[in-house]
DNA sequence: GATGAATGAGTATTCATTCAT
DNA sequence: GATGAATGAATACTCATTCAT
């Protein structure tokens, strides 16, 4: 089953809670590995048994915590996410806050380009949707909305737009940043930073929603 | 090999160039039905055995014409990019010949939701970079950099940006509209068509650049 | 069937005679060609694709004239069978009129080393018993037979050994002639040339039936 | 990979050394197999899963010790190959503890010929030099350069001899005796024991030093 | 007769996963 | 709980050989 793609919703929960210290310091270490080598090889190349081994756990313990190779890629992904909100939350906060859609949109930017920042290649490997499982990938797009949700809200001020343009405006608004994001940290530009893309594309936000 | 990903140029020529009618007609077969499984399975599942056999070919002549799976790939991906020039060069020759940007836009950006609304899926398979071979991910890079070069030149009427910010701001529309028609077709929205979609993003861009 | 080894009597019979002139060269180019390509690549990596090729005819062709691979490595051995003998029969010739064993010796390894000198990698091919169909190792024995006994009368003019010990020994004289041309013509030794090799050979030889 | 002549290092050292007792049972079990597979099949029809099947072991047990069907080769080789030289080793200590030639001979021979005698195809299989890697080539050579070096020694008590003189005549000695009961034990003659033979090939050695 | 396109059985090899110890 | 030996289905790819044109 080389190729499995986890798709389906098949041996993708965690097998057992790790409830002694020992085994959470297990998962830690196969979590830890596996974002390494998804990261340095790619999804393909990411074997089970290099991932336990730069673990340093035998293939058995991994499987014990993990029933398959996308269990842990998907846990990977949850992971990610979360870290990733983490760094959102306090901006969408300030939005949810009444703060002014200007002042905050550079800081959400920031925020997106943190967040794939980190590892890139582990971000293909996890969020090339192909490969992930159906309930994550419903999990991701219930974040999109709930993101297009407080951005659409943020916009409202502006009187001139039907809910319906607003919300549409607001899913643009949050794919354009993913998506530039995205591209531009996975193939930077040369002889710009990243800081200066960022403030191209809270400029480009910012003239569209204007 | 399953997971060879095509870094190299090695075995990715075409093995030999059908000279009988015959032989053409095999070849065509291979890449109709590459095209077809590619966009059903993704590129892990699609194995040549299958493709040959999708084919109604023996999968000793899909190797008489291709020496590798990724073979396969790199020639869709090139005829792919065949046919979006196609589509793209008259909008292109439009600007080159002085047609002003705002005209010229929604019609550029229609081409591209069109490029990318033949097989998604496909399309995912020969884009993902990871993929794809240095050389044709260098051509690519080209055609990316021509399409900036072409939006640079575009823009340049406005003489209040310096060259180096109009070369940005080109390579920001580029992505921006790649991206999103991208995203927005691979995954398109409840109860908005693409036609909508083309105008939000032509907005955008306009308001972006105006 | 990418692993016969031609041990058994079928399809090693020249499919039809070439009757005609060109019929007789395209033969010709096959074999030749036969010829340099194993020398070159060796049994398993020499293809019939290969051979047809540098034959300069097609592999359709090939096979009107040569019913399996092995067939042409068979036709081959025979013709080097030939010509070796050529070259060794006057020689026999000289032992058969009655002339002393110690002058035509020389002459003998001479025209052994001759032989296995000219393609040494195609030699290994064809006499790698393993790969020869049964029918031909009988002539290779039948062969060797009579050498064996065109060696044994010339030794019987020493009257002290009995006729089973001088067939023996006529054995061993072959063999050994036979066994250190093919080593050392196959692996040289380090600054002796094969002039040298020869005349020690003979010196061994003299001193065992001396 | 049906024609992999391993000229090469790579894919040959034997992947894991097995540790735990049942490990060190597989790898027997292969090497076991390997060897009476080569021996009945010959090279090129030994495939690794018939190897696994005779050994009554999955394929991928066999690819867990061995990376390659070489590797098994190899390590045929060298297991065969020290086999040799402890039934080698007390005669070469005779001859360097100064004891005569002329009454060592006889043994070595002898030695010689039990060497062979074992499984005469497999022997084939792994000394047609074609077939083995350039390390394990080289580890022979070396071997018989030692071997030309201990009859060298021996050969010294002769002063007529020059050095150089003495080194090919060990070489010519070494390579007789190898070449003869090579070719004896794999095509024994009729009617002839080889017992009778060994005796012939020292008679053949000794008239040659003496 | 010649061509070369097509065939497909056969090969080495990988890797996610299981399970006896 | 942990280990790591064992599994075997699955994959890419080759090449001797056939046969329609």
């Amino acid at each position: 089953m080389s190729d499995t793609r986890a798709t389906d919703d098949l041996q993708l929960v965690p097998r057992k809670t790790a409830k002694q210290a020992r085994a959470q310091l297990t998962v830690e270490a196969i979590l830890e590995a596996g974002a390494q080598v998804f990261e340095r090889l790619g999804y393909a190349s990411a074997t089970t048994n290099r991932i336990a081994e730069r673990a340093g756990v035998s293939i058995g313990s991994l499987y014990q915590y993990f029933p398959s190779k996308d269990a842990i890629l998907v846990a990977l992904a949850r992971r990610h996410l979360e870290e990733g909100m983490t760094l959102l939350a306090p901006q969408l906060q300030r939005l949810g806050d009444g703060e002014a859609w200007d002042t905050v949109l550079p800081d959400v930017v920031d925020a997106m380009v943190a967040m794939h920042a980190v590892a890139p290649m582990l971000h293909r490997c996890l969020f090339e949707e192909t490969r992930l499982p159906k309930g994550l990938r419903d999990e991701l797009e219930a974040l999109e909305d709930a993101l297009v949700d407080v951005t659409a809200k943020a916009l409202t001020a502006d009187p001139k737009r039907s809910p319906a343009d607003t919300r549409l405006a607001a899913r643009i608004v949050v794919n354009t940043i993913e998506g530039l994001t995205h591209r531009l940290v996975l193939r930077p530009l040369p002889e710009v930073d990243s800081e200066r893309v960022a403030r191209e594309i809270t400029a480009l936000v910012r003239a569209y929603v204007g």
